[in-house]
DNA sequence: ACAAAAGTGTTAAGGCTACACCCATGA
DNA sequence: TCATGGGTGTAGCCTTAACACTTTTGT
C-alpha cells in the first residue's frame, strides 16, 4: 500500500523519559539501544518510543511502542511537550511528542532482561542520541517540580513505604539533601498512614501510603 | 510534485492562542474565520494556526501563517503542548502544536481591518471551530499561571504603564478583583519606574516598565 | 550496652492577607 | 471644593528554614 501526498509530510513520533527506581533506590532512565546499522545513532541509546500509528491517541501509541520495544506497562505518563526542530533527525523531518513517564520498582526489577532496553542510573548514563538529552532535560524538571506540589512520586514508589524510603526518594530526584522534619512537615498532606508497620534491624517504621 | 510513503503520515499543524488587551482594556483573542466552504467547520471561529513547512521550525511556522493570516508579528510565544487525538480534525489525523502567543496594544488595534481576523472579547467568543476550546483553556491557564511570578504580561502591555493599569489587566486576565496596596507589593520586583508620570484629569501616576 | 534508624518541637524570619485613609490634580 | 484615581503602612497569621535529642528495636 502506498501513500500519496502533493505536500511532504513530516513523521510524528512519541518518545518517553521513564524513570523508576532501580537498587538502593537510585533514580534510573529507561534506555532502548539503536539497533539498524543503517539508521542514524546506530548502536547508540535513546529513549524508549516510536512512529504513531494513524488511529491511537498519543498516549495510546506510547504505550504501544514502550510494550512492544521494552515490554513495560505505563502506569503514569504526562505530556512534556513537542521537539520539532528541523534538523533533529538526519533522517529527515521528524517531530517527536515527548512525555514523562514513571514506574513501580517492580518493573525496574523485570526490565533488565532484555538486550535492548536497559536502566541506567541517571549519574551513570551514556549519550543520548537525537535531542534526547534536552528531552530529558525536561522531563527531569518536570518530576522535579510537580514533587513537593503533588504525588507525583506515587507511580515510583511501592504501594506502602516509610518516610525514610520516601525522604530517600525525594532527595535523590532533587539532588540535595532534606531537612528530615521539614520534609515530614511537607509532604504530610500528600500521604497518609497505612496502620502496618515495617519490621528489620532498628526500630519498625510507620508504613505510609499516598492518600 | 508527489510524495508518496509506504505508510500513512498525519499531519502537523501549529496554532496560536494569540491573546491582546483590546479598547477599555479588555481581554482579547485573535480568532480567523474559516473560509473554504468545503472544509470541516465553515464559516466558523478558529485559533490562527496552519500546517508546517518541512523546513521551518515549529516558531517558524508560527509565526509565517500569523503573518500570512492576520499580518500580525508575534513579539512572544510559548509552546502550550501538541493536541492529537485521531478525530479531532474530521478531515484525517491532523496533530497540531499549540503555543501561547501575547501581544501589545498597538497590534490589537491594527488587526481589526482584516474581515477573516478578529479580536474577540474572551467574554463573548463565538462557538471554536476542532478542538479550539480546550486548547483555548490550555493558554488561558498558562498566562495566568505565569502572571505573578514571571513578567510574562510584558508583551501585552505598552513599553510604560502605571500600576493602575497594570492592575486592571492582571485583574482581567485573573478574572477577579485584587487588593490594590497587596498588588504592588507582589508585581514591585518585575517592575521597575521609568522616572516618568502620565498627566491626566487626576493624580499623576508614576509610569513602570518591566524589569 | 550499643549501633542504627525512627521519630519529634521550637524559634525566628519572611511572606501573605485584610483593611482605611491621605494626596495630587483638573474641572 | 469636589470628584477622581494615585499612593501608602500595619497587624495577624501562616509558612518556611534551621537546628539536636530521645525512642525503639535487633544484636
Amino acid at each position: 500500500m502506498k501513500y500519496t501526498y502533493s505536500f511532504p509530510k513530516a513523521d510524528v513520533t512519541v518518545d518517553a523519559v521513564v524513570f523508576g527506581l532501580g537498587v538502593e533506590g537510585v533514580l534510573s532512565l529507561l534506555l532502548v539501544r539503536r539497533g539498524r546499522p543503517k539508521e542514524p545513532f546506530f548502536d547508540h541509546w535513546a529513549l524508549p518510543g516510536g512512529f504513531i500509528d494513524m488511529d491511537e491517541t498519543l498516549e495510546g501509541s506510547l504505550l504501544r511502542e514502550l510494550r512492544e520495544e521494552t515490554g513495560l506497562i505505563l502506569p503514569y505518563m504526562e505530556q512534556l511537550g513537542a521537539f520539532g526542530d528541523p534538523g533533529r533527525d538526519p533522517r529527515g523531518r521528524v517531530i517527536t511528542i515527548a512525555y514523562l513517564a514513571l514506574v513501580p520498582p517492580a518493573a525496574v526489577k523485570g526490565g533488565d532482561d532484555a538486550a535492548e532496553a536497559r536502566w541506567f542510573p541517571l549519574q551513570a548514563l551514556p549519550p543520548l542520541a537525537f535531542d534526547h538529552a534536552a528531552i530529558l532535560e525536561a522531563g527531569l524538571a518536570r518530576l522535579r517540580a510537580g514533587l513537593m506540589v503533588s504525588p507525583i512520586a506515587r507511580p515510583l514508589l511501592p504501594e506502602s513505604f516509610s518516610l525514610g524510603d520516601l525522604q530517600r526518594v525525594y532527595s535523590a530526584i532533587l539532588d540535595q539533601p532534606l531537612d528530615k522534619r521539614n520534609f515530614r512537615r511537607r509532604i504530610n498532606d500528600l500521604v497518609e498512614p497505612t496502620g502496618e508497620r515495617r519490621e528489620g534491624k532498628h526500630r519498625p517504621a510507620i508504613l505510609y501510603r499516598f492518600r
